[in-house]
DNA sequence: GTAACTGCAAAATATTTGCATCCTT
DNA sequence: AAGGATGCAAATATTTTGCAGTTAC
């Protein structure tokens, strides 16, 4: 990483959280800028490793839950315990509407927002009301085919 | 539950272990029982709840893992951390097929597979190949409207 | 009889909470 | 200056592993 996309980074990152009303720390600062240099959604694990510093594990904790509240990030739908989350399109606190879909290769593991593929329209029984379609697929993603 | 229903459930959980090449014990007609009787999804913490005798944690974490393997149960994707799991109707060892939609009740925070609504084709970008597509639902079900 | 399953103990991991200190506004 | 954010310690919760005893086939 050289100094000009680092200086960026820095201030695409204040930019953010300015605007979703979160005070700018450093902390804050470098946790967003790893996700917006990162195309796939994070773990909590992979911020730990991504991280330059050393962050507390607390702190990465709370930071992403600061996050998710405000409309930052969102977290993705998985089928094992691993929760990851990746940037908000956008979305405002307390209201999410990242209705696209994600992807999860079977190859290299990452989970991608395939964010201008959108969630169909389902016909569901009768006396069911959806708020949100989140929809998971599994398969190769185009640099592993 | 009466003897009628138990002894039934005894039967039929017997059968499907048959079925899927699985070594009857005890602990496993138990917790297949719970999954029969159930319709809606179940985590771990679920089935330490409804066990009318006490597994150990162990012994559910070793079983419900069998069961995924073997095709009995699949798991279901969920944005917290809790992993559910819910039959299969008609998955093979190695092979889930379980193409359905999942409905996750705001209300009620049960977690229902709607069989019959299957996975929608969607057009993903050029070079992506969808294996599995797996929607999960959030909104009101049929009981809570 | 043998291989697989279970339960107990314990290790390894992951997540949450309280509190004192430091930083942002 | 005041409220919020951080880091440390410790409590809780969750999941995994090893091993000895038991059960299914």
């Amino acid at each position: 990483m050289n100094n000009v996309s680092s200086k960026t980074l820095d201030y695409r990152s204040t930019e953010l959280l300015k605007k979703k009303h979160l005070s700018i720390t450093e902390s804050r600062k470098k946790i967003l800028s790893i996700f917006l240099e990162t195309k796939d959604a994070l773990a909590h694990g992979d911020i730990e490793k991504k991280a330059s510093e050393k962050f507390d594990r607390v702190t990465i904790y709370r930071t992403l839950q600061s996050f998710v509240e405000k409309g930052l990030i969102h977290s993705i739908p998985t089928s094992d315990n691993s929760v990851r989350y990746a940037l908000c399109k956008d979305c405002t606190e307390g209201h999410h509407h990242d209705d696209h879909v994600h992807f999860v290769c079977s190859n290299c593991e990452k989970t991608i927002c395939l964010d201008d593929v959108v969630s169909p329209k389902l016909n569901l029984p009768q006396g069911y009301n959806a708020d949100n379609v989140q929809v998971v697929i599994h398969g190769v993603c185009i640099e592993c085919s």
